[in-house]
RNA sequence: GCGCCUGUAGCUCAGUGGAUAGAGCGCUGGACUCCGGAUCCAGAGGGCGCGGGUUCAAAUCCCGCCAGGCGCACCA
């Protein structure tokens, strides 16, 4: 199989390494690793081996490249050639048969071509999004879907078990807070001029639901208790919202596998449960009536309240709960998706997960950066306590989803996000979702092309691929079968912007490639070669596109 | 004051220990009456915020400083 020539590799290049061991050379092995060379003369993979055996051995480093070379055992492997070059890099020249083998494996296994096992079915969750349901999604929460949704996909086509989780904070003060803004907008409509609470939701969309209530229920509840009817404004408002929550990421493509309730952590006493736990193991402690988490304990700066003294809990009491059961049901990877502005409570969580006695390595969060909103190079200005911001849902109907999508994982999630509504529309050279879509959409022309002159797709028994020769098939060819090297590493690191450099990189590739060779025009033998080269490339695109949720259209 | 993130070509950003630092946009000049010019080719353009250090090798690691963003609640 293609995927495991990279490991084949590094296990023989080991087996050399404990050569040297046994031969009394080397005290210890060097970790091995190959990379992609920047240039495709040094072959497909090289490595640098060579310089960190060096050091121990106190040798140059070209001397112990070549002695590792002449013990190299290779010749079960459709390698070509090992050079040594560089003053000590070990180049790897694999044999042609070997990327034209790649190509026929493309064709067999199709989009799903790029999976692999790294994962080996590990269980794990990937947790984002979780706005809380007291108004409509806006910008940043769109960038957090975006890019929750391209890492399950890349996890999953790595061999993971992944499951995506949507986290409805519907517990606590501000749930009772979005009640009373909607009860104090009812009010007012029924001609009851009443004030917002003091932290009160100040959005249009409180207005809407408090007059879609009183269109439904008339003026019944300005007569009624205040907490009585509070009780249904904030179940009202909740479900509301979470339905235009749903709704909207339901547009964008993104659908969760579980919606989870805070309420219910407290209902099931699993809270409760989960301080007394904490508490027996002595990571709790009270002092001046309040109960404190030991997070000093783990590196954080200070301790952290759960249970503030007027006797209700705060948001990490729930956050304790909530994630241990998530390792009771059974997941060993942790990926939790946050706004940048919650960097800080990072090491606090951390310690929680040590001290309910799980690997804090398990746990990752991942922080996304803000997006700066842009119209023609000038900011937009938000405010969500305000009301005042441009909801995903405006951003997907003025660009539409598949740029919106696009844009949103162009970047590593950590830096500053430029999104320009104005740039984002043009279906232009600015912008780079129709160029990677251009790419697909002619792939798809030629085969249609290939119909309408009655030219049948090649039998891969019979066709002749060596006859893809020139350096722009070899690169395309090459990048092709770097697929699922790049979906190992994306996953790895959790780096979803990778899938977009990588595409880019490689319908670059592939318009050059159109650009200078015809397949339809070229005697059958050519033709043939390239209509499977031109195939490859259309699933390896499409399934890019797959993963990142945008759509692989066949005309444009 | 403390902590986290960011600082790479005119602009927006890749690249986290290795071979002449990459891409897109922008700029300049070009491309077959032939599978879609939303494409392609060529050129100019930076030595990686600044100063030290570690290393055979640093944009990448360490220390200090500067600039921008964010966070430092018995808020969520």
């Amino acid at each position: 199989m293609v995927i495991d020539m990279r490991g084949k590799i590094v296990q023989r290049l080991q087996d050399v390494l404990k050569g040297f061991k046994k031969d009394g050379l080397l005290d210890e092995i060097p970790e091995v690793k190959l990379e992609k060379p920047s240039n495709i003369q040094f072959g497909e993979w090289s490595s640098a081996i060579a310089f960190h055996v060096a050091k121990r051995v106190r040798k140059r480093p070209i001397e112990v490249a070549r002695e590792i070379a002449s013990r190299l055992r290779l010749d079960d492997l459709p390698v070509e050639a090992v050079d040594v070059a560089g003053g000590g890099f070990l180049n790897f020249r694999m044999k042609k048969e070997w990327s034209y083998n790649v190509l026929k494996t493309i064709i067999v296994q199709g989009k799903g071509y790029g999976s692999s096992n790294v994962g080996n079915g590990k269980r794990v969750q990937v947790e984002f999004v979780s706005a809380n349901p007291t108004g409509p999604l806006h910008v940043g929460h769109g960038r957090g879907a975006a890019v929750g949704d391209t890492l399950a996909a890349i996890l999953k086509k790595a061999g993971y078990d992944v499951e995506k989780e949507y986290y409805i904070n519907d517990a606590g003060n501000q749930m009772k807070n979005l009640g009373a803004s909607v009860r104090a907008r009812y009010m007012t409509l029924c001609g009851i001029d009443t004030e917002l609470p003091e932290q009160g939701y100040r959005g249009k969309y409180i207005w809407d639901i408090a007059s879609e209530i009183r269109e439904k229920e008339g003026d019944r509840f300005v007569s009624m208790d205040e907490d009585e009817s509070l009780e249904f404004f904030t179940m009202y408002a909740k479900d509301k919202i979470l339905k235009g929550i749903k709704d909207d990421l339901g547009e964008f493509g993104v659908r969760f596998d579980v919606w989870f309730s805070e309420k219910d952590l407290y209902d099931s006493g699993e809270v409760e449960d989960s301080l007394r736990f904490l508490e027996k193991r002595g990571y709790i402690y009270e002092k001046g009536g309040a109960k404190w988490f030991r997070s000093t304990a783990f590196g954080d700066n200070k301790d952290r309240v759960v249970i503030k003294s007027d006797g209700t809990t705060t948001y990490l009491a729930s956050d304790i709960a909530y994630h241990r059961n998530k390792y009771m049901r059974g997941f060993q990877w942790l990926i939790d998706i946050w706004g940048a502005d919650h960097h800080g409570y990072v090491p606090r969580m951390k310690g929680v997960i040590e001290a309910l006695g799980f690997d804090p390595k398990s746990f990752d969060v991942l922080l996304i950066q803000f997006v700066n909103l842009l119209r023609d190079g000038k900011q937009i200005s938000m405010s969500t306590r305000a009301g005042e911001f441009i909801t995903l849902r405006e951003v997907i109907d003025e660009v539409g989803r598949d740029v919106a999508r696009f844009f949103f994982i162009t970047r590593k999630s950590d830096s500053h996000l430029d999104f320009d509504l104005e740039l984002a529309k043009k279906a232009s050279l600015d912008n780079p979702v129709y160029y990677v879509q251009y790419a697909y959409a002619r792939t798809v022309n030629i085969f249609r092309q290939a119909e309408l002159r009655g030219i049948e797709f090649p039998n891969l028994e019979s066709v002749d691929l060596s006859l893809l020769d020139s350096d722009v098939e070899r690169l395309l060819i090459k990048k092709l079968s770097a697929y699922p090297e790049e979906i190992e590493i994306a996953a790895r690191e959790m780096a979803p912007h990778r899938m977009f450099f990588y595409v880019q990189d490689l319908a670059s590739s592939f318009h050059h490639f159109y650009n200078h060779y015809r397949v339809l025009g070229e005697e059958p033998g050519k033709r043939d070669a390239r209509m499977v080269l031109v195939k490859a490339v259309q699933y390896v695109v499409g399934s890019v596109l797959d993963i990142m949720g945008v759509s692989a259209p066949e005309r444009m």
